[in-house]
DNA sequence: TCTTTTGGTTGATAAAGATCAAGCAATCTA
DNA sequence: TAGATTGCTTGATCTTTATCAACCAAAAGA
């Protein structure tokens, strides 16, 4: 566990408001590892013994069911994972690999659990935090229901744009195989809707993204805070 | 608001553990209505209000964009929703309407705020609450990633009935409509799918379920507690 | 009781998306 | 740098699911 790290942990949202001392004992039992790409972090139905914080590279989480597997969510720095399972101290419900070289902080699910039961802001905080991993996923599977695909790519590119202040170019931060899952399809129906995206506004080369028309694609995409987030 | 309603709301888990003090503060501030079928209690996009607690008949939670609809949820009695929203006092994500005539608890957001603030028990019972619907939505989210139309409906046959100890028959909670929405698929498309289930060991009759082969439907559904629940 | 309404079913057809196989190109590695 | 690997793309085809329209039956209301 590296000194270092310790700013950045206490500045997320679900660490900002908690007492020093609350904080201190947790980061304490804490430690930090660093692991290579595509190693599975977690396996689904394990005991939940650590909450996970990623301060370096990108996790995948993703489920499997009967040979099919499928993209939940990638979490790239500083962003926390699995902590449902932690507070509820029930197995996880999504398998965890590194996408890339990673370093993640380890938080004993145990100290996690007495902690929030010591330190009442830390408690506001976790109901906090977890009243919004809830609404983000409702978001994400309202549009995996009410979006087809090509509706679901435009949106989370314009979505992208958006949160880089509406950049007219970027780079994909994650592989379109891992994507087009995400977004509940096969590769190959990304890789063809991207192309005819070209006729909306957005084109794609490479892992470069240009919004070459920002009206044409809004148009597509009709956004909605209740869907894409705010 | 009924003195008769107020042990079967503090037997819930969310107001189970709290602090009697607590509990009386907030069930003052409540209230019960009763509303006829069909009326919309919230529009998703309303600023989060009240939570609401089912004491009788149901609730549709469902979301719109561009003109299409999907069902979300059912609650039912003894039910809670849109607790996520309240405790973030933001817009609820999904709208909300009486699929008959039902009589609803509704309890102020701000003062629920206050509470899990004051009452650290309460907190905890509001952080387990959250996480358990954060966890109950990737269960679903999974099985719309992870299982085709056919699959999905016997997978909820297969979980109604256990939640029925194993009940070879059971009649149908909700419109066939809704089930289908909510399981991700047209009406024509679960008709067509319940009539090919008969070979899988369903049969349906109306509104009326049977379970014909429960060792076939099984084999079909493949349950999975990280998908279907324990 | 007789209508009217509404939810459900069925059939025909269309569209969306998945699958399989082959080829390509960028990256990694020896 | 050459070869191998890996992820992406493209084409052909098949499956699944949606759409549209008609019809039926149960339930609600006059």
């Amino acid at each position: 566990m590296h000194a270092k790290d310790l700013p950045e942990i206490r500045h997320l949202p679900l660490f900002r408001d908690m007492r020093q001392a609350s904080f201190d004992t947790l980061m304490d039992k804490a430690y930090a590892q660093s692991f290579p790409m595509g190693l599975e972090l977690i396996r689904q139905g394990d005991p939940a013994d650590f909450l996970h914080v990623v301060m370096e590279g990108s996790v995948e989480l993703y489920a499997h069911w009967a040979g099919h597997e499928s993209t939940m969510a990638v979490v790239h720095p500083v962003g926390t994972f699995i902590l449902a399972a932690c507070v509820r101290d029930q197995p996880y419900l999504m398998s965890a690999r590194t996408l890339e070289r990673s370093r993640i902080i380890l938080i004993p699910a145990s100290d996690l659990r007495v902690t929030f039961r010591q330190d009442p802001d830390f408690a506001v905080s976790v109901v906090t935090e977890l009243a919004g991993c809830y609404r983000a996923v409702i978001r994400h599977t309202k549009g995996l229901k009410l979006r087809n695909s090509r509706e679901r790519i435009a949106a989370w590119f314009w979505r992208q744009a958006a949160q880089r202040g509406n950049l007219a170019s970027f780079v994909l931060p994650v592989e379109k195989r891992f994507l087009a899952s995400y977004l509940g399809m096969t590769p190959e129906n990304l890789s063809r809707s991207l192309k005819s995206l070209e006729a909306d506004g957005v084109k794609v080369d490479g892992s470069r993204v240009i919004i070459t028309d920002r009206a044409r694609l809004e148009a597509l995409v009709q956004p909605d805070p209740l869907i894409d987030g705010a």
